[in-house]
DNA sequence: CTTTGTGCAAACGATTTGCAGGATG
DNA sequence: CATCCTGCAAATCGTTTGCACAAAG
C-alpha cells in the first residue's frame, strides 16, 4: 500500500467524503497502481478475495473522488474511461500495440507555447498525448 | 459545397470506394463542416430535407473513409467520436462549457521537443489538446 | 452478374439510474 | 436518526452486427 489506511482515511474525511470500505477500497486500489486503470478492472482487482463492491458502487465511488479532486479520468481514445489517483498535471504516452499508457511528467514536455493559440480563446490547460509502441510491443 | 461534386467522386473512385448516395453524402457534409460533428449529427444533417441514409450506414461510411485516411476519429474524452475530414496533424481546443471544438494549426504549437520522451518508447506521433472557453461562452 | 453497400432491428459494452435496504456520522 | 451509500436490475447511450434486399461496377 503505497499510503497508509490512516492517511487515506484522514484525506476522504477532509474532502467531507464518508468514509466507506468500498469508497476507501477504490481509492486505496487507484493509488496503489500507476497503470490507470478501467472501473471493471478496478472491480475485478477489489473483489480478488471475496466480494467488496460492485459495479454500480465502483462507478459511484469514482465518481464522488473526481467531485472532490482525488481522482481525474482519463480518456485517450479507446472507448473506455480510465482513472488515475494522479491529479498532478501530466502527460500521457499510449502504445498503439498493446493499448498500454504510461505517463510522461509535466516537465518533459514543459516547453509548449500556448500563447500562439488565436486570441479570443480563454486557454485553461492542454495536455499532450503521445502515441507509440512501448518497449514490449516493439 | 466546399469542393465540387465531381472532384468529391473522384477521390472517393481513387482510393476504390464505391461511389454511394450515402458514401458520397457522408463526404461531402464533412468537407464542408470544420465542426467535427459526431455520427448523429451528421445523420440528422442529412436527413434534414428527406430520407438520405441510415444510422448503420453513416458508421460504415465513416468506417471506409477512415480506412483509406479520407476521415479521421478525433476523441477528446467525451465519450463520443467525432469525425473529421482534414486529415493533416493539428491540435485541438475544446470549450468546457459548450463543448465546441476547434482546429489549432500544426505550426502554432510546433515547438513541442518530443526526444524528451523516456527512451524505450517508440514515438510515432502526438497531439495537443487545450481546453478553455470560447468567445461565446465567456 | 459478382461484389459490395444499405437499412432495419437486434445485440453489444460501458456507464447511469431507480429504488429498497443498510451503513455512516 | 437523518443522511447518504450500496447493490441489484433495468435503462440508456453510442456503436456494431446479422441479414435480406438493392445498387454499383
Amino acid at each position: 500500500m503505497a499510503q497508509r489506511t490512516a492517511e487515506i482515511i484522514e484525506t476522504l474525511k477532509a474532502k467531507r467524503l464518508r468514509v466507506t470500505p468500498q469508497r476507501f477500497a477504490v481509492y486505496a486500489n487507484l493509488l496503489d497502481r500507476t497503470d490507470h486503470p478501467t472501473a471493471e478492472q478496478i472491480l475485478t482487482d477489489l473483489n480478488q478475495d471475496g466480494p467488496i463492491s460492485s459495479q454500480a458502487t465502483i462507478y459511484n465511488s469514482l465518481q464522488a473522488l473526481r467531485q472532490v479532486g482525488l481522482v481525474r479520468e482519463v480518456l485517450l481514445g479507446e472507448g473506455v474511461c480510465r482513472y488515475d489517483a494522479n491529479v498532478d498535471p501530466h502527460h500521457h504516452f499510449r502504445c498503439r500495440c498493446c493499448g498500454a499508457i504510461e505517463d510522461i511528467p509535466w516537465q518533459q514536455l514543459q516547453n509548449i507555447d500556448i500563447s500562439q493559440v488565436r486570441a479570443g480563446l480563454q486557454v485553461d490547460g492542454y495536455e499532450v498525448t503521445v502515441h507509440g509502441v512501448c518497449e514490449d510491443c516493439q
